[in-house]
RNA sequence: GGAGAGGUGGCCGAGUGGUUGAAGGCAACGGUUUGCUAAACCGUCAUACUGGGUAAACUGGUAUCGAGGGUUCGAAUCCCUCCCUCUCCGCCA
């Protein structure tokens, strides 16, 4: 979330955000509440130090075996006068804390103003981009593949959960663990990021953390019995680390991996693009997440983009870089990337599918989830930045995967890289 | 799930109703001393909100002893609820 104090000095910037994030504007509100509150924080805390004042003196008199009972009266009436007041502005607070909640992050002067998607700007595209056209056979699409092949069964998977929970079968089993074992130990042995294997349920407290509440509350399963909610990504668990914490300023930047499954309820979003794997219920992720310096954070954006863009370089798999525009840009991200991988036998957006998103939060999250650094020991604590992206979602990219090396006979080619976790070097 | 013990500042640890934001120690920071290091000595040593002040220095107030409620003129200290940690028992992958 933003600073009260910013949003209170600088309400035209907000405002300004807002429209272009396309959220409600509700700064008129927000700043009335701020107005109270603090006329009210005022009168309570006023009544507060008549009562210190008074025990104090009670204290005196008693100590000196006075009489004082004149005094105990009086702080017995503050004391009333005090329920109401207090009342007053723990309602004010909350009201204010829960618009203070949807306030959406500012987007950084660097990203292009536009509606949605369609005013996304592409920043870069690699490898060779084979359309069906330039294939001399009929390519399947990855559902058809899979299916014949036999590793992928998404009946099965409804049977046993429902729609938009995935089965792998035999191969297409070992693929999928070969693709998250091969982007771990390449984030960790390259690009030196440290391995965190997080918990896949969180509780509230750090769903507000890295901004998923209250807004999105229906995109997430929630266990009612215990309060908690499947993971939609490990961003949540793996930011909340370090929740509450001030870090000293050598921890920075900390650099972090980690897989989950991710699960999503995908409330509202059926429809277009959501065949197979192109939408579903639970995926699997490899996540990155950078706690840094203020001043690096837009550095360390390029280079979470470019550490994601090896791991497709080196499956050699053809990608676009799209950096996202305000209007298509998140509540909680100042600066995003979508990293696009290229699917030869799908129709859905021209064979391009959304594999990765990279984001700079800048201090929005942190100041939720209220991590901290210092950078000497004399210095106050400040905000760290945050960042984080996916490298990558496998589902997607299971299916550029499974598009792009198939063979005239239906089988699929594995990328070299992953042979030495396959074993295999052809799903047949 | 049952029984017990406990949660105090960066850390250790005292404190069972009244100048306690909290003794003492360690660590850290500034300084004195020192050929260097060590030691010794002196000092500083929380955070947030809010008011005054020049959005500085400085300064008033409030809150914070796991969290939330209650009792009281007054709570780290008494009562209730919840959370977490540890030990033992039970159950279990």
């Amino acid at each position: 979330m933003l600073d009260l104090k910013f949003i209170r000095e600088n309400p035209d910037l907000v405002r300004d955000a807002i429209r272009r994030k396309k959220e409600t504007d509700r700064i008129g509100e927000i700043l009335q509440l701020d107005g109270n509150r603090r006329e009210l924080l005022r009168k309570s805390e006023l009544i507060k130090s008549d009562r210190n004042r008074i025990a104090d003196e009670v204290a005196k008199l008693k100590r000196q075996g006075q009489d004082a009972s004149a005094l105990i009266a009086e702080g017995k009436s503050k004391g009333d006068d005090q329920k109401g007041i207090e009342e007053d502005l723990r309602k004010v607070e909350d009201d204010l804390n829960e618009l203070a909640m949807y306030v959406p992050n500012l987007p950084h002067s660097s990203v292009p103003v536009g509606n949605g998607s369609e005013d996304n700007v592409e920043t870069r595209r690699w490898g060779e981009v084979r359309k069906e056209s330039d294939f001399d056979f009929k390519l399947l699409d990855h559902l058809t593949l899979g299916e014949k092949l036999g590793i992928l069964d998404f009946a099965r998977g409804s049977k046993v959960a429902g729609a938009g929970f995935p089965v792998y079968l035999g191969k297409g089993a070992a693929l999928e663990r070969a693709l998250i074992n091969f982007m771990l130990d390449l984030h960790v042995t390259k690009h030196g990021y440290t391995e965190v294997f997080p918990p896949f349920v969180v509780n509230k407290a750090s769903m507000r953390g890295t901004g998923q509440l209250p807004k999105m509350a229906e995109d997430m399963y929630h266990c009612e019995i215990d309060d908690l909610y499947l993971v939609p990504t490990a961003e949540v668990p793996v930011t909340n680390l370090r929740r509450d914490e001030v870090l000293s300023v050598e921890e920075l930047p900390t650099k972090y991996t980690a897989y989950t499954a991710c699960f999503r309820r995908e409330a509202g979003s059926w429809g277009k693009e959501s065949r197979g794997f192109l939408r579903v219920h639970q995926f699997n992720k490899v996540e990155l997440v950078k706690l840094v310096k203020p001043e690096e954070s837009y550095d360390h954006l390029e280079k979470l983009v470019g550490d994601v863009e090896e791991v497709l370089q080196l499956l050699n798999i053809p990608y676009r870089v799209m950096l996202l525009c305000t209007g298509d840009l998140s509540f909680s991200a100042a600066k995003c990337y979508d990293i696009e991988v290229f699917a030869p036998a799908t129709e859905a957006r021209e064979g391009w599918l959304e594999a990765s998103s990279c984001s700079n939060f800048e201090s929005f999250q942190a100041r939720r989830a209220n991590i901290r650094f210092k950078r000497d020991a004399k210095s106050k604590p400040e905000f760290v930045h945050t960042l984080n992206g996916s490298g990558l979602a496998t589902s997607r990219l299971m299916v550029a995967l499974l598009e792009n090396y198939q063979t005239p006979e239906g089988k699929v080619i594995v990328p070299k890289v992953l042979h030495r976790y396959t074993g295999f070097t052809v799903i047949d």
